[in-house]
DNA sequence: TGTAAATTGACCTTTAACGTAAGGTTGTCC
DNA sequence: GGACAACCTTACGTTAAAGGTCAATTTACA
């Protein structure tokens, strides 16, 4: 049997686009294993822990923390099935929907306030009369915009 | 004439639910302007920097950083009319506003992909049986999911 | 045997908008 | 005039993830 492939720290680091640092950090974490070494051998990494790294990119762009990852690749080491993994997995990624839907609500709102300022702040008569407490832009506050903020430079 | 009502820093605290020393923070920031004092005496602040408060408030809530808010607040001092701080305020407000839609795009992106993994993670058998390579689920990896994941726990 | 690439360890970076602690002072009410 | 809360200044601390950056060696390949 063909001993497998083996690749230096720089290798794969120019590999995935990634710092040798970050490498190194990755298996401080337990995220990566190399090959056991007596002192301070140089690093050699499997074929696995280069797929591994790409993972972790993966993971990472899911919006995973490396150290959710580190408990996933732990709970996969001691759960061989697969079921528990694909479980936290699902629920990991179920819980960034739900955060991440919320977060387009709250965009959307956004970017519905910010348009509408900006036709306000573009129409620049209608502004420089704002009658005050009773502008019909004022939606949001009890003077508009331009009012307050020239207002307070006063 | 009636000398304007001024209020003591807690007072304002309270009214616009914050701390004292944020207040302190918005004044060394040159946004507020508490009345002339000799030595430590108790700051006073005029009815007007009692709403320039709120209007902090608000564009912090659209986004601008204190730092823009002042660079704001001194253009409007330097021009009364009022012209440039529209512009630059409606600047500032398209810029969020691309910003923002740059972000929904992605996020809706990222909402979309995280629903299919969910999707996918929910079929257990199928993801049992991923065929690797040739995986037809295999939309942004060379194989999918949970196979990658149960191979990097080994 | 030269030299590029790797090693460990330790501290550093980013970032805004305050928080917190300490020790002293002021203002207001009774 | 005294209690006491609220205030003052100064100055350092916080948050926090994911590495960056020395610095002084050592290893490994040609």
């Amino acid at each position: 049997m063909v001993s497998e492939r083996s690749y230096k720290i720089g290798e794969l680091a120019r590999m995935f686009g990634v710092t040798p640092r970050a490498i190194r950090y990755y298996e401080e974490l337990g995220l990566l294993e190399s090959e056991d070494r007596d002192g301070p051998e140089h690093r050699r990494y499997s074929e696995r822990n280069a797929i591994r790294i790409k993972r972790i990119q993966q993971l990472k762009d899911y919006g995973l923390t490396l150290s959710e990852i580190s408990e996933l690749f732990e709970l996969a080491r001691r759960d061989r099935s697969g079921v528990a993994v694909r479980e936290s997995l699902a629920s990991k990624y179920r819980s960034r929907l739900e955060d991440a839907r919320k977060r387009r609500e709250a965009l959307d709102a956004y970017i519905d306030d910010l348009s509408w300022h900006v036709e306000q702040l573009e129409r620049v008569q209608d502004f420089f009369e704002c009658p005050g407490a009773s502008c019909a832009h004022c939606r949001w506050s009890e003077r508009c915009d331009v009012r307050l903020l020239v207002s307070s430079g006063a």
